[in-house]
DNA sequence: GCCGTAAGTCAACAATTGATGACTTTTAAA
DNA sequence: TTTAAAAGTCATCAATTGTTGACTTACGGC
């Protein structure tokens, strides 16, 4: 806590604050789009002037692409058994905080998936970042189709959680639907046992 | 075709031009999303001016809940037997034209999820004409739960055609993925039964 | 045929957007 | 301490947004 008359002042450090902007970025268009998140919101959320933003990464596009490949974690969602893998995964959709960094890449790319000047990015990083991990983990003959079938709940829990974060439920209801989600998930996985 | 010289012009009718815009707004809100989609872009499909639009609806917030109660059909998706429903619906999502009416509330939902200005007309739209029909067409104790799984792979697959129309499959992998997901929709409905 | 009114057009508005170049401040090496 | 380059700020640009008011055109009852 500074005395009074002073204040707090971030050193100077081009890799502090691009890495600043970076995370303003990810918040910003995880829960505007790529269109709703104005530049200058970005920079006031990460404390530096607008016109940075187009200096460190040459323009909004640019700095889209970069928040894509910051948070292509595909490592943290796609490993471990099926039962392991559906648990998780359907905690992750309905249980954790919105604001949970892992879920981002699926929510930049639905909220943004309708942008043309986004749409670019957005397919190559989809396919080389979600389904390409998620093919590969699947490992079997029809992995291809079963990743859109796996990409599709996945993604639409995120829709459903983005337009009412509690999905509109009591914590009764939001368990009972976790149990559902892991169910189903293992349904997709394993498709010759019973989901009950 | 009039011969060189005349021009063909709409017949002046209030009803009509409405129409015509709400139309035109369907059809750009469904693939652009509220904010991506311009009122000089609605009007000018509509084949009008821009100020009409504000005139006749009052602004671009209004025309927009406008289109949400138009496109608004949930009797032609919740209805039918479990299996009839699974496999209706899993052409519809796999296999219909993206530009199928059917499916642009859904489509406008996820499109429109971001943006703060429609997210208020979108809520509402969607408890009342998408969750509510479905629950009462479920007809269940845990219709409510239930609800979301459904409208979560609904939206899901919106997502991923709305990304990429012909899902990065060919024929025969969006043929196999219409079997799945006419599987998984089954196994959601009835949960003691096998998938396979 | 005339004319009031509804329907449509046009120009312009204020606000916001992303982006740019000139300018000032800080930093760290010499 | 000096100084040159890096880092940051500011004012401003051009384009686009939704919206409004004044104007013009076409329709239908008299």
């Amino acid at each position: 806590m500074p005395a009074p008359g002073f204040i707090v002042t971030r050193r100077r450090s081009a890799e502090t604050t691009r890495a600043a902007i970076l995370e303003a970025a990810r918040c910003r268009f995880s829960r505007e789009g790529y269109e709703g998140a104005g530049v200058r919101d970005i920079a006031g959320d990460a404390g530096v002037d607008a016109a940075l933003v187009s200096r460190y990464f040459g323009g909004k596009d640019e700095l889209f692409a970069a928040v894509l490949e910051l948070s292509a974690k595909p490592d943290e969602l796609f490993y471990g058994a099926p039962e392991e893998f559906a648990a998780r995964i359907a905690a992750l959709l309905v249980r954790d905080p919105q604001d949970d960094a892992k879920m981002d890449c699926v929510l930049i790319m639905l909220r943004s998936a309708s942008s043309p000047k986004a749409a670019a990015a957005i397919r190559q990083f989809i396919e080389a970042r979600f389904y390409g991990p998620m093919v590969e983990w699947l490992g079997c003959a029809d992995a291809t189709v079963l990743s859109r079938l796996l990409g599709a709940l996945m993604m639409g829990m995120g829709v459903t959680r983005a337009i009412s974060p509690d999905l509109d439920l009591d914590a009764a209801g939001r368990e009972a639907l976790e149990r559902k989600v892991e169910a189903i998930l293992l349904a997709m996985l394993r498709p010759n046992q019973p989901v009950g």
